[in-house]
RNA sequence: GGAGGCGUAGCUCAGUCGGCAGAGCAACGGACUUUUAAUCCGUAGGUCCCGGGUUCGAGUCCCGGCGCCUUCACCA
């Protein structure tokens, strides 16, 4: 408009707001509102559409017509001839999304988390003092209403308007009214925008909530015990990724982000926690993608006394129970495809899908070896079961439609699994992939500290000198020499699991706040 | 980290061969008491991501940077 219109002064469409602020003071209202209690959801008022009647003048109260479709509500309504709707008193809240101005009546559309309403708001039936408010209202307010509610001759569910309370003013314009956002860095950016306006995004971070729910439900209806264990650790141990560093100022003490929960969830068993589980966030250093976000949300479960079969059977259970609680069936969709959730789960071993997939004997190392080369995978010096474990990554995993289990794998590429005792080249593990995608991971706990002590002193061996931050945990191996019950254990990536639960492609979807580059200037 | 794409009004997007910066929604003023993305008349709104360069002239072409997206790589 002018050279004084910088960053620093309001906004056009701010100005334009803050003004009609101001009219709601000079009124007599408060622009940021009070408490306003005895509310329905919008939801449970649409639900009230059944006491809505049609009183003839001889006082006869009709029922609507069922069910209630709004093009022949028209007709029925000419058809009843004199007589009026009555519908019961409401009181609702929400945000204001649609705004239709005909003069002396206005339409509200107002929004909470449980639906949209149409408010019918007529000059002559609120009245002149609620009516100066109606001047002062903008798309995104937060208002109250008291009102009664019937349908508008055109057969739309609405609140008649009796009262107005103005709740919130938004000073910042909403975004386009039925696009919302579109662009996916300010949605993450300014997720209470992507959630107070988008379609969908809400529904997506409730099923979230609700599978969450119903992972704790199920663990504590089996007797599993909930912890939360130190997310601050001197050693950062249960896995192999790159930690965040921190640092202690009293203690003048460097400090890693936990990037696994393992290790002391073992150390609980030891102190026998039989059945234990922690539901929480780990942190790894490493690359973004849509799969990965640095901070994400993990479940790891141990059972004494179990093994990692009765982890498949557990994890299957926790995954159905989710998908019931979200109530849409067992076939979910997954981008242009379906993901069939029907239990049981497929069960096989590592050795018969590679040996389906590839057609090369799963013994054969040579074979392997040649394939691998043919497909283009670099081999030498590379330990034989190395060469098959990428083999079966680049030509096996991609076909696991699933859900599936993949069982037993070769021991040489788990090193801290147990064995399997009449076959030890062979690893008591099993991986769940759906569409590709490893969901869960676990194993038969190696419960022998020495092994576990010289299991860690190889893998720390050859180890650059930059990764020095993977230390002997020693405290760990303790723990075990006390002895740990023989056990399984269970990892979870809550994130992919809610991902392919929710129909979202990227994990930044379901994560509320995914980190993101601060914003600039 | 590599490759590709994108960045224009508050939001969603056009912008041709390098030739005056555009539309819809939102906003402002006006009309309308049963609308459904209401409609109609009028007005205002711009650091074309940032910095260089080429050119008489750059939103457009070139170079560099920043951010986001996609993909690959990395990732028990």
């Amino acid at each position: 408009m002018n050279q004084s219109q910088t960053s620093e002064d309001p906004s056009f469409l701010e100005a334009a707001r803050r003004e009609k602020l101001q009219r709601l003071v000079d009124l007599g209202h408060d622009p940021f509102g009070q408490r306003f209690d005895d509310r329905e959801s919008i939801g449970a008022i649409r639900d009230r559409v059944h006491q809505i009647r049609f009183v003839s003048p001889d006082g006869c109260r009709h029922h609507l017509p069922d069910p209630l479709v709004p093009e022949a509500f028209r007709g029925w309504l000419e058809s009843q001839g004199a007589g009026e709707l009555v519908g019961p008193q409401v009181r609702a809240a929400g945000r204001i999304m649609l705004h239709r101005d005909k003069g002396k009546l206005h339409f509200i559309d107002i929004e909470d988390w449980t639906g949209r309403i149409q408010l019918f708001v007529g000059k002559a039936q609120l009245g002149e003092q609620d009516w100066q408010l109606v001047e002062c209202l903008d798309l995104g307010d937060l208002i109250g209403v008291d009102g009664e509610l019937r349908l508008t001759k055109t057969g739309e569910l609405s609140i008649f308007a009796r009262r107005l309370h103005f709740l919130t003013k938004s000073i910042e314009p909403p975004p386009a009214k039925h696009q919302g956002l579109v662009d996916p860095e300010l949605r993450q950016r300014q997720r209470y925008v992507d959630l107070a306006y988008n379609e969908g995004v809400r529904d997506r971070f409730l099923a979230r909530s609700r599978i969450v729910q119903s992972i704790r439900r199920t663990l504590a209806d089996d007797g599993f015990v909930e912890i939360e264990g130190p997310t601050l650790h001197s050693i950062a141990g249960g896995a192999a990724a790159r930690p965040f560093t921190t640092h202690h100022n009293a203690l003048d003490l460097s400090l890693f982000m936990r990037i696994a929960l393992e290790l002391h969830l073992k150390r609980l068993m030891v102190g026998g926690m039989e059945r234990v589980f922690e539901l929480g966030r780990v942190y790894r250093n490493e690359g973004i993608s849509p799969r990965h976000n640095p901070e994400f949300t993990m479940l790891e479960v141990y059972q004494a006394y179990g093994d990692y079969r009765s982890m498949m059977d557990l994890t299957e259970r926790l995954i159905v129970d989710a998908i019931v609680t979200l109530g849409k069936g067992f076939v979910l969709p997954w981008g242009d495809v379906t993901i069939d959730f029907t239990p049981p789960f497929a069960r096989r071993t590592y050795d018969e899908l590679f040996g389906e997939q590839t057609g090369v004997d799963p013994q054969d190392a040579v074979a392997i070896r040649s394939l691998a080369e043919s497909i283009g995978l670099e081999t030498a010096g590379k330990h034989p079961d190395v060469v098959k474990s990428e083999v079966f990554e680049e030509r096996v995993e991609e076909a696991l439609i699933g859900p599936i289990f993949v069982t037993d794998y070769p021991a040489s590429i788990c090193p801290l699994t147990k064995r399997k005792r009449e076959r030890p080249e062979v690893a008591e593990r099993f991986e769940l992939f759906v569409r590709g995608m490893e969901l869960a991971n676990a194993y038969t706990e190696l419960n022998d500290p020495d092994l576990q002590e010289r299991l860690f002193r190889t893998q720390l061996e050859g180890m650059p000198e930059e990764d020095s931050m993977a230390r002997m945990d020693h405290d760990f191996v303790r723990a075990l020499r006390h002895g740990m019950p023989p056990a399984g254990g269970l990892g979870i990536g809550i994130d992919r699991l809610v991902m392919l639960l929710t129909n979202s492609s990227t994990i930044r979807d379901v994560i509320l706040f995914p980190l993101l580059r601060p914003e600039t200037a």
